[in-house]
DNA sequence: CTGAAAGCGCTAACAG
DNA sequence: CTGTTAGCGCTTTCAG
């Protein structure tokens, strides 16, 4: 039960391995009879050619490695989606390894990937990660590296996010635009650049339009429902006045909305909100939730076809490393209308 | 810039690559000394194992392949998370594959982990799938193959999946016990086991608690949310009587939900809904919806550990298939009660 | 148009 | 304990 190799079905034809090889691989000078007969063979055979032995021979091996925290979440499960769409059709395959956030197995991760010969690694950093010469390490070896969504300038490789400033501004913008004037803004642990640039763009709008930012209506929290909750309930009690609410992401926007319902403050008449992610729910629940959608699928496509394109350039990392940001997309619902 | 093999090891320590070989190899029968030096040796050179010229060597490539309709629906990927989780922390690594539920990529599939010479795939079929001879193919040459989820009895491999039936026997008895009498189901295509699973654990429901098989109300169709709706629009349209409907996973329920609200049909004082999967938008809607579980995560763990358990056996086909039947859990939300 | 030959980097006997 | 040797199955010159 041998694996059929080149060899056999040369044996079975008379003649030599290196013209079955060349055949299966429609070299010009190779007659089309021969080639017809070689393929005849090989199905009948049931021949798979051996990647490894090809890859080894010819240095390449067509896998790319993906790194990511883990595709238990949405927003990394659809971006994977996204990549190995593209990349499939393109001939690549994908090599996929979860950091689980930790940085040891980010590290792990990456010596996998090179040990396999990974032609380049797609990542997003793990949040634990705190030194980067694991990535920076690839760049010495000339291993193409691209990052998405979390992304670290000190790395210094192309890489493809949302603009999350613009998305910030965006999602203040159209409260203001709708009539709110006290907008609160729950956010989170400031360590992480994209929840940093949405606050930063929160702040921008108030500016643009002239209202004051007043830090007692900006909260910071763990990413839960809970953190919604809770800071409604505190601006409640505390009979703070605000008429919109921007959450930094889904969840916590969810919460907010269901504690308003709770206290029967009527969404959007008395508060409007808007959260950041669009994840599934959010359409679907009532009122529907207005969110800043973050293209996750097209992040990913976009990220295997940056990637596609350098190494088609064949000088990965000879010119400043390229950046795409992709633009946040307002999705208005019932929520802040 | 070319990178560094145990010849140059080797070359550096004025010993032979063969002796690197099984010092890096941890050889019973190499000085320490040696291996020590070797190792040193290795890290200063940034070796890096060729796992190329090792699995082709010994045949051993450490890849399971991992062959999924797509990562942009949470079950598969919380699945796959699982099944990632514990390959690598038994030295494997995952290729994947997404088949898009188009026949013709799953045979891609197959044959591109055939040329990598994976140790083993893990699958579920593409709905698409009506001809299985690319997984029975893989029983011929030897390959372990291991399903979950969307078994087919036909292809008798080992398999993973929930208990079906008693998630579909489940869901109909919760229904029939919140007092309803006339309950639709909503299902698909009848190839696929589970789905054919679902709607048997619903005609044994209904057989349990003395109520009538009608066929008028089981309908038949593609998963979407517009399933769902059409179901319903076609049943009140025709002015058919019911006050239950049990959708076969929740995208369909979901549509259900919506247009029932159109139809300003109560839910659940009126019709109650339960569907089937858990996903994360169910909890969050209004109504919430109610579903069955189906551990997803512990799902892709079982499937792994299974799999490891029968390749370490070295006895892959010898004996009868075997199978882990999960149990489903009931969640009951507000459309249902 | 086909064949011969070298070798990718490693594993695994076998010999010493 | 270390070295020699023979490949794994393919790609890729170079001859013919």
């Amino acid at each position: 039960m041998k694996k059929t190799t080149i060899h056999d079905i040369a044996r079975e034809l008379n003649i030599t391995f290196s013209t079955v090889a060349k055949a299966l691989n429609d070299h010009p000078r190779i007659a089309a009879a021969t080639k017809e007969a070689v393929r005849e063979m090989a199905i009948k055979l049931n021949y798979q050619q051996n990647k490894l032995a090809s890859s080894l021979r010819s240095g390449r091996t067509g896998i790319v490695g993906v790194l990511v925290p883990t595709l238990d979440v949405s927003f990394f499960s659809s971006v994977v989606h996204g990549i190995e769409t593209v990349m499939n059709e393109n001939g690549y395959n994908i090599l996929l390894y979860q950091s689980k956030e930790i940085y040891e197995d980010e590290i792990r991760g990456v010596d996998t990937f090179l040990q396999t010969r990974v032609e380049g690694i797609i990542s997003s950093v793990a949040l634990s990660t705190k030194n980067y010469d694991h990535f920076i390490d690839l760049k010495k070896r000339k291993i193409p590296l691209l990052m998405f969504d979390r992304t670290v300038d000190e790395i210094g490789v192309p890489y493809v996010r949302i603009d999350d400033y613009g998305g910030g501004f965006m999602a203040t913008e159209h409260l203001i635009k709708q009539g709110c004037k006290r907008i609160v803004h729950i956010s989170t642990d400031q360590q992480v650049e994209i929840f940093k640039e949405r606050l930063r763009g929160y702040k921008e709008a108030l500016l643009k339009y002239g209202l004051p930012i007043d830090e007692s209506l900006i909260f910071y929290g763990n990413l839960s429902i809970e953190l919604g909750k809770n800071c409604i309930k505190k601006l409640v009690d505390e009979k703070v006045d605000f008429d919109g609410v921007f959450a930094f992401e889904d969840y916590t926007g969810l919460g907010a909305l269901k504690e308003l319902k709770d206290l029967k403050i009527n969404v959007p008449e008395q508060v409007k909100v808007i959260a950041f992610a669009n994840e599934a729910f959010g359409a679907h629940i009532t009122p529907s939730m207005s969110t800043v959608d973050q293209q996750t699928v097209k992040m990913g496509e976009e990220a295997a076809r940056l990637f596609l394109k350098l190494i088609k350039e064949n000088k990965y990392y000879e010119n400043a490393p390229e950046q795409i940001i992709l633009d946040p997309i307002l999705i208005q619902r019932e929520s802040s209308q």
